[in-house]
DNA sequence: TTGATTTCTTAATCTAGATTAAGCCATTGT
DNA sequence: ACAATGGCTTAATCTAGATTAAGAAATCAA
């Protein structure tokens, strides 16, 4: 039983004592220690992630070997490369804790028979699905017409607490610049230039 | 009774002949002239449509008064303003009709009853929503990581028939660039430098 | 604790793509 | 039929951000 999933689930759907109980069976518990991977490209995603404490990060390389960060995902997000996990095909983004991390597994058979015995489950992943696409058609604007520090700003906002305690090369690839580049930008930032 | 939206539909979940019926009940026909919109940014949402003829366009403008298209609905796509639909609040997308189209409209109440009296309709949603949020996570990846060119070309593979009879200064605002450029990038391609 | 590895910073140089501007071609409305 | 508006092309110039390189600071391993 395990009071913060059952907590963040509420806050879209309703769920009794005992549909609590039985949802909480269908996740396994998982210990990860920094720089563990939950699984690399080339793998299948057997399951989708709850965060239970730690932080977590979905990443690719691209051709030039420089890498593209998706998503980072802190305590209470769930995390995994989606169209692996709905297609259980070979996954082509990567996984990794990016500190000791506690996650809550999912395996797609589970999830789809979570489903059908708990139906206001599908509702709510498909609700956190629409605000995932929601976040993502805001992100994708600013990739294409925003400015990288307008994009730093708005990494800052929507993941205030990670701005201090990830890797500056890792905040540079989620919003799309080189490690040099951030870090100009922020010592303008600190001399009072703009921001 | 419409049989493109029956057959689409049928393609990922069951219907039998009489939910087929039904479910034709929920949704209102509407015929859109070339450059006429569905809702423009600061309207709300009422409803998500299916395209049975035309093509759609979604699209904002940004501060420097540039276009950025997010996506485009040929036949037999679903095209909204998720955020505005979801929450029912003001957009900030406007959906218009690049020629003239024939769309079926779904309003938010009647998707909502919908869910409840067809449930196999609400994950058939949460299907097609996690699949656009997978096309748009390996969008936002090339748009952080691939050029110019290979944005181009994933355009031409995703929308083939878009590709000729679409204007290329939409085309050149959904891939991320300037109309000059992407003129200069045909002009490149044609004279059998690369691609 | 110390050496080794990784991360961060700074600065010079370079480039993909933006901007500006001008001319041409295709549609559209009257 | 004809202007007029909007879309496309080409070319010159400009700039945000990449690349390269090298030193400083932090982290890690033993």
């Amino acid at each position: 039983m395990n009071a913060l999933l059952i907590q963040t689930i509420r806050r879209r759907v309703a769920l009794s004592e005992a549909e609590a109980d039985s949802l909480c069976s269908f996740f396994e518990k998982r210990s990860l220690k920094k720089k563990e991977w939950l699984f690399r490209e080339g793998e299948v995603a057997h399951s989708v992630a709850f965060v239970c404490s730690g932080v977590m990060r979905v990443f690719a390389d691209d051709e030039q070997g420089h890498e593209s960060t998706l998503q980072f995902a802190p305590v209470d997000w769930w995390v995994t490369d989606l169209a692996s996990f709905i297609k259980q095909e070979p996954a082509l983004w990567k996984v990794e804790a990016i500190e000791a991390s506690e996650v809550l597994l999912l395996s797609r058979s589970n999830q789809l028979r979570l489903f059908s015995v708990l139906p206001q489950m599908e509702s709510y992943f498909r609700v956190i699905t629409e605000n995932a696409l929601v976040a993502q058609q805001q992100r994708l604007q600013d990739a294409n017409s925003a400015s990288a520090l307008e994009r730093y700003k708005s990494f800052c906002l929507k993941y205030p607490s990670l701005v201090d305690t990830v890797a500056q090369k890792h905040i540079a690839s989620y919003i799309g610049v080189s490690p040099e580049f951030l870090s100009k930008m922020k010592s303008e930032i600190i001399r009072g230039k703009r921001f």
